[in-house]
DNA sequence: AAAAAATACTTGCTCCTGTCAAGTAATTTA
DNA sequence: TAAATTACTTGACAGGAGCAAGTATTTTTT
């Protein structure tokens, strides 16, 4: 009772593992790992954010993000603003370093997708990012 | 200068990050870790190998590699056989318990599948199949 | 044919990522 | 105001994975 349907999701996703295994790796060479680049990521886009939120978008175990939070302030990537109404928590924000970092991480990104479609006329790079919209349009629509 | 292509593909790149983790957590729940569900499944599907040429299939550490061999040999889901013309070298085969450990592990991906699209019509579904198989060929056309 | 280089795999060491559980301080609920 | 919950911290630790050195065998070089 071969799906073909499934069949062709699960081909898909050994292929898309090994794409998105060098990409991040290649990002990774940069001294963060993926976690620590998401985390980057969701603070350079959304601006101040708490641990507890960050941890919840990116489902991130409470004390690892607790120990990464630790470093990035040591290493003057992020700082820790304490709540005026709640003591126990802390707003995050990126520091200009970490701004900077995430910049570096950030084309980095644009880098390792570039390489990917290079090889890609224009047209047909556009569509395939019409493809995976759609793609991601059909997965999310629940 | 955001280029709209690669920011669709990063966009794309984050969001099936995600599925892939749901689908592959679910997997590795059945006591196998990622990497040895792909070794499993590389001999299912390819029959008796080599550990280097899996290991080079898959791009795993030498070292790595044969530790898991060691240990699926231990569990008895694997048999080495010793090259006839090449003493160094050994054939890797699964077992019948291997082989119905692949079959679970066959079932469980195929359901992490399901699940995925079952909020979806059959002609959603093949829609699906379909621009991913063109997403696939677009990015494997070197 | 002997020495050197390469291959296939093993083993020891180690790092890092990530998890779980317990702990502290602050806040909310009963 | 005691109990429960929340936000975060800290300790302990397992598992995945990489690197380098080691062994046995095979191939290449001289």
């Amino acid at each position: 009772m071969g799906n073909e349907v499934i069949n062709t999701i699960r081909d898909f996703n050994r292929f898309y593992t090994a794409i998105l295994g060098v990409v991040n790796n290649h990002i990774l060479e940069s001294e963060y790992s993926l976690t620590e680049a998401r985390i980057i990521y969701e603070l350079s886009c959304s601006g101040a954010l708490t641990a507890r939120e960050i941890k919840e978008k990116l489902e991130v175990d409470e004390g690892y993000m607790s120990r990464i939070v630790a470093r990035f302030v040591k290493n003057g990537l992020l700082r820790k603003k304490q709540l005026i109404n709640d003591k126990r928590a802390y707003t995050l924000e990126l520091t200009a370093k970490g701004k900077k970092m995430a910049d570096i991480i950030d084309q980095q990104s644009n880098v390792q997708v570039a390489n990917l479609i290079q090889h890609l006329s224009k047209t047909e790079q556009q569509k395939l990012a019409h493809l995976i919209a759609q793609v991601k349009a059909l997965l999310t629509r629940k």
